[in-house]
DNA sequence: GAAAATTACTTCATATATTAACTATCAATA
DNA sequence: TATTGATAGTTAATATATGAAGTAATTTTC
């Protein structure tokens, strides 16, 4: 057991494991800090920004799956159970059993959930400015980049 | 309105800001990806990576108050109340009021979270190592640069 | 072609997160 | 010093997340 607590040597030499310095403190902070930039923004329309991103897959390809949208998503199936839930009261979305694989639910968008297209991708525009700001523009590419690296390694 | 949906050429304009491709995402994806493999890796202990930052703070500073705590790792004092209890419950730390501002509240560390300190930054490191694995140390350093810059301006 | 394995989704229990409201305490001030 | 205002922390309501268990439908396999 040591003698003096804390021990600053032992500290020092795991400083880049130990928050609020480590990796994955910083993705999560930065992570956090966009969240809550979005859902402000997006107050006025009753949204969230799991919201959005789910209105992201169904733009770009209506009436996919729940398993679909899942795994676009990187989510588990649990959590998109509870989100398309509230989408769904939120008149959307809707969800429909597809008549091929009765167990598959496939979620389609409302003319609310389509009409949205045009409004909410130049708010996410603007949380994405605030966040680069300062940023030249290479360097946020390379960061996506990274991003990419680091997500590709524990897929 | 448009008369076809989805409206590619919108999309494509867009690309940049959707899911799954937008920063926001991406950083959500990377911070979720770390905090399940670190939380695996958390199980036998009983801990959560939340644990795991509260404890990096305490170890530095024992004593720390509830907003104190907050601050460093700038997360809310509420959601804090609800980790400090459960770090209570698994007997990692104990509260106490201050007696000369009978508002604080000081949180300190049990000696079963002290002894943590020479098992888990270990750990924490095993997760940062698979997050970076292929990513050359300059590199990693620069993510870490543009995440403070990221998070710097939102704050 | 019936049993076993697999798949899609939901439900449940628990742990973050966020905002708003509330209590207790301390500080400022008139 | 009584009132006002600010601060520290908790509680409550709601929305992600996660893992485990459960249901229904489909595939596989023998």
């Amino acid at each position: 057991m040591p003698s003096s607590f804390p021990d600053a040597e032992f500290l020092d030499k795991w400083r880049p494991v130990l928050a609020p310095y480590n990796l994955g403190h910083q993705l999560k902070l930065a992570s956090q800090l966009m969240y809550r930039d979005f859902l402000e923004r997006l107050e006025p329309y009753g949204l969230t920004p799991f919201h959005y991103l789910v209105l992201c897959c169904l733009w770009e390809e209506d009436g996919l799956s729940t398993s679909g949208i899942a795994d676009k998503l990187k989510q588990l199936g649990a959590t998109l159970t509870g989100v398309v839930d509230r989408m769904e009261d939120r008149q959307l979305v809707y969800r429909e059993r597809d008549p091929s694989d009765r167990r598959v639910v496939r979620i389609w968008l409302t003319d609310d959930g389509k009409r949205l297209m045009q409004v909410l991708p130049p708010i996410g525009a603007e949380t994405i400015n605030k966040a680069t700001n300062g940023i030249p523009k290479a360097k946020q590419e390379e960061v996506l980049r990274l991003l990419e690296q680091i997500i590709h390694n524990f897929l």
